[in-house]
DNA sequence: TTAATCACG
DNA sequence: ACGTACGTGATTAAC
């Protein structure tokens, strides 16, 4: 016997968008075309796959105008348009099936239930065949038969309706649905039905005269009431159970073997990339080529045994992501040759082939972990990163935009034979490697990377690679202190929070809290998120001086945060040699910042005492820290690129620029600009470097919206080269569909020339700081290469430790500390010629919490 | 897994 | 009339 899946699309569809769409906030890909109807389709169809294991299958769809609708004008009337939304994800489900191998069936002016049910005909006629309809729809009960259920889905799972559970449940057969709908009706559906009649009634009375016709052959004896509804409405009767009848003779032309599900194509590969599914990427089996092609890699015990090619590509694999920690489980290594793995000592082949010009992905990651340091003459991961690849940690993710497939990692770690599969597995990517070399090369120098890639972005690895090796020796004794009194105090301000609120909760849980607030205490009228009230620190801060809980859940939540992220979670980091060693992203911004990771040490208190004092844990290895941090780099950047003659003398003069500014918008002498003044013209300031709005700079400094138009539109007065400048890039990038920083980095926006306000507006932002947060941090980027080759060449061995964006940490020894102080200002300072002078700032002290 | 929150530049 | 500042990461709750 054969089964049949017969899958009602468009049922899917409608689910998933409404089941998804209801809040108003949908699902979209960063492009802003939505997709939530279509990742619920696709979760569908996977699960369909999962529970049924098809070997043959159609999804049927309804398209262009339906026959119903032409014959009976009200047909389906007074129904919600589609939602546009809806709409345009449907030809790119259909694109999926595809692409999936599986048969999808639509033929106007058919619907896609008279498609299952001509299916099903076919089926009965072919006693090879059953079927399986999948829907939500109860009208296709009617085509339940010996060889054919009924697969109901259920807002939670689903019913499998056969004819004996069918007749059992309604007590009827199950054709007679079309009588039910004649005589109930669908509201959804605008079929009138008998007026009066609902499915309990319309049950009774089929149950008892059978069909529809019957029943009206016998309508006397029902008598009363009800009698007369069914005279009043017999046309109508009639007339719905006609339309409620599935056609089963659509002239689809095919035959039932056509509709054999075939094996996953790589294109669904790409599809889903477009449409943002990185999750469905990661889980399910996709090709990355549509043949599979094995290649041919020698397992080899000694690389003494082989000769290679001086240049080679080479790929490490590791069981965890945290390199400082993971285990090495195996190599491969390729050159014009052949390719090669290698399973054990693999510390001591990477040291005899360092040298050789190697190909590889994340060459840090090797560094780090194996602590050789190789000569990578080309880093794949970050070449790929700068010409705008979607670049994960996973090699898979580059490798599927090139069409090879290969097991996501994850999915490789899964398998229990691995270690017989891990061979050809590495096999696949160093071939990979060595061959895409070329291609990214070319693409790098056609677009003028190739000096960014050279001359930042490779020696920078080894920098990074040094610091993340080096890492930063941190004292648990005093994370105990300081839990150990953080832990007082928590426990106290809970006790005060839950006898403020008059019972205990969970002060942690924003929904929790926001009704114990709101609900309950009524101290405002709350405002609204997603999932209930708004309870962030702005919002709480409004509500200061209502009611003491207030401040105190403000206390507990800063408490609470420097407890969990910064003791806790910074203890879980020390190594067993008392430092933590962060891991540096080199490929993930979209703006060529660094990101750090496990744990961040880009984000450690400051701003406020009490979380600072964590750093008093961070302490020198050597006898002192050195900070060196550039002042007002972005505005710098941006006086140097709007090319703004009054910022560029102000920065000239070494003027305070936030006064300066204040004294030009106030229109005051400098002399008399206050605290307050100053704190506005800065927030202004920042404003332009992130794309201003007077609302957004109104809601940021608590004035009207009014007050920070004008204050803008002075700023504007004062500096037209800024306006300028805004106005021109943003045309330009409109045109160009990216932007450049100082240094070639180019960041793609295809937001800019989104339909939708928002999304364009949010690319114009972007489009108006990438410029500016990328130069700053090309430039940073350099100065720290600078800065490293300097201590190399001059043998000091004080070492970088951090990079926060704009500063660097250094581990120095006292006796170096003079030189270091002359070399990092002299290198950071002179990096990269501006039309305004770079300056840095120099401190230094005996822990982090004292350099300053 | 996602949303909310909060830490940094 | 729209809906509201750029770039990050970690933790917690709640599904």
């Amino acid at each position: 016997m054969k089964k049949l899946i017969l899958v009602d699309g468009n049922n899917l569809m409608f689910r998933s968008y409404y089941a998804t769409a209801y809040n108003g906030n949908l699902m979209k890909n960063s492009k802003g075309f939505p997709t939530n109807a279509l990742y619920g389709f696709v979760s569908m169809i996977n699960k369909i796959m999962a529970e049924e294991k098809p070997v043959y299958m159609a999804v049927a769809f309804d398209i262009g105008k339906n026959f119903r609708k032409q014959e009976y004008d009200f047909y389906k009337e007074g129904r919600i348009a589609t939602p546009e939304e809806l709409k345009m994800q449907m030809p790119v489900a259909r694109e999926i099936l595809d692409a999936m191998n599986i048969k999808h069936l639509e033929l106007a002016p058919y619907e896609a239930d008279d498609i299952i049910g001509t299916l099903v005909k076919m089926t009965e006629s072919d006693k090879d065949f059953a079927s399986t309809i999948v829907s939500s729809d109860k009208d296709l009960l009617q085509l339940i038969s010996d060889e054919t259920e009924v697969k109901l889905l259920k807002q939670v799972g689903f019913i499998r309706y056969n004819k004996e559970t069918f007749k059992k449940d309604y007590g009827i057969e199950p054709i007679r649905i079309i009588d039910l709908k004649a005589l109930m009706g669908d509201a959804s559906d605008n079929i009138p039905g008998v007026k009066g009649i609902g499915e309990k009634t319309a049950l009774k009375l089929l149950q008892e005269y059978g069909t529809l016709e019957n029943l009206y052959d016998n309508v006397d004896k029902v008598g009363g009431k009800l009698q007369e509804k069914l005279v009043n409405d017999k046309e109508n009767a009639f007339m719905s159970k006609k339309i409620a009848t599935i056609y089963r003779d659509v002239p689809l032309n095919i035959n039932l073997e056509d509709l054999h599900v075939g094996k996953i194509k790589a294109r669904v590969a790409k599809l889903f990339q477009e449409l943002e599914f990185f999750s469905l990427l990661k889980t399910m089996m996709i090709p990355i080529k549509d043949e599979e092609t094995e290649v041919e890699v020698k397992e080899i015990d000694n690389i003494d045994d082989i000769t290679l090619d001086d240049t080679i590509s080479l790929y490490l694999e590791l069981d965890d992501n945290n390199y400082h920690l993971a285990h090495i489980l195996g190599l491969a290594i390729k050159d014009s040759k052949g390719s090669y793995f290698i399973r054990n000592n693999i510390v001591e082949t990477l040291e005899k082939i360092k040298n050789k010009n190697i190909i590889t992905y994340d060459a840090k990651k090797i560094i780090c972990n194996t602590g050789v340091k190789i000569n990578c003459t080309f880093d794949v991961m970050i070449a790929s990163y700068l010409c705008n690849y979607i670049n994960k940690e996973d090699i898979a993710f580059l490798m599927q935009q090139f069409n090879l497939k290969i097991d996501f990692f994850d999915s490789f770690m899964k398998y229990t034979d691995r270690d017989e599969k891990i061979a050809q597995y590495l096999g696949q990517k160093v071939d990979f490697l060595y061959n895409i070399k070329e291609t990214l090369e070319n693409k790098l120098k056609e677009n003028n990377y190739y000096d960014l890639f050279t001359n930042i972005e490779m020696p920078l690895l080894y920098v990074l690679a040094d610091m993340e090796q080096t890492g930063i020796k941190v004292e648990k004794d005093v994370l105990e202190e300081m839990k150990v009194e953080l832990n007082a105090r928590i426990e106290e301000i809970k006790t005060e929070i839950y006898n403020y609120a008059g019972e205990e909760f969970n002060i942690s849980s924003p929904r929790q809290l926001g009704e114990i607030l709101f609900d309950k205490m009524h101290l405002a009228v709350g405002k609204k998120n997603k999932t209930g009230y708004k309870t962030d620190a702005k919002v709480l801060e409004k509500l200061v001086g209502k009611h003491p809980i207030i401040e105190s859940i403000l206390l507990y939540r800063n408490l609470t945060k420097i407890y969990s992220t910064y003791i806790e979670g910074l203890e879980n980091f020390i190594l067993k040699d008392g430092k933590v060693h962060t891991i540096y992203k080199q490929t993930l911004t979209r703006t060529g910042r660094l990101s750090s990771v496990d744990p961040n040490l880009q984000n450690i208190p400051v701003r406020e005492e009490l979380g600072r004092k964590i750093r008093k844990a961070f302490v020198p290895v050597g006898d002192v820290f050195l900070s060196a941090d550039y002042s007002q780099i972005e505005l710098r950047i941006l006086a140097h690129i709007s090319n703004c003659k009054p910022l560029i003398d102000a920065f000239k003069n070494g003027e305070d620029i936030h006064t300066k500014v204040a004294s030009d918008i106030y229109g005051i002498p400098a002399s008399g600009v206050t605290k307050n003044m100053r704190r506005t013209a800065k927030a202004v300031i920042f404003g332009i470097v992130y794309g201003i709005s007077g609302f957004g700079l109104g809601e940021n400094l608590n004035i009207s919206r009014k007050d920070a138009d004008e204050f803008i539109k002075k700023y504007y007065a004062f500096y037209p080269e800024v306006k300028e400048y805004m106005d021109s890039i943003i045309l330009k990038t409109h045109d160009l569909g990216y932007v450049t920083t100082l240094f070639g980095r180019r960041r793609v926006i295809d937001e800019i020339n989104n339909t939708n306000y928002m999304i364009r507006s949010m690319g114009e932002r972007m489009a108006l700081n990438t410029p500016i947060q990328g130069t700053s941090a090309d430039i940073m980027k350099l100065a720290m290469i600078n800065v490293y080759n300097r201590f190399k060449k001059e043998h000091i061995k004080s070492k970088i430790l951090l990079q926060v964006h704009d500063e660097i940490i250094i581990d120095c020894k006292n006796e170096e500390l003079d030189k270091i102080k002359q070399i990092v200002k002299e290198e950071m300072e002179n990096v990269f010629p501006l039309n305004v002078p770079l300056k840095v700032e120099i401190d230094t002290g005996s822990n982090w919490y004292d350099t300053k």
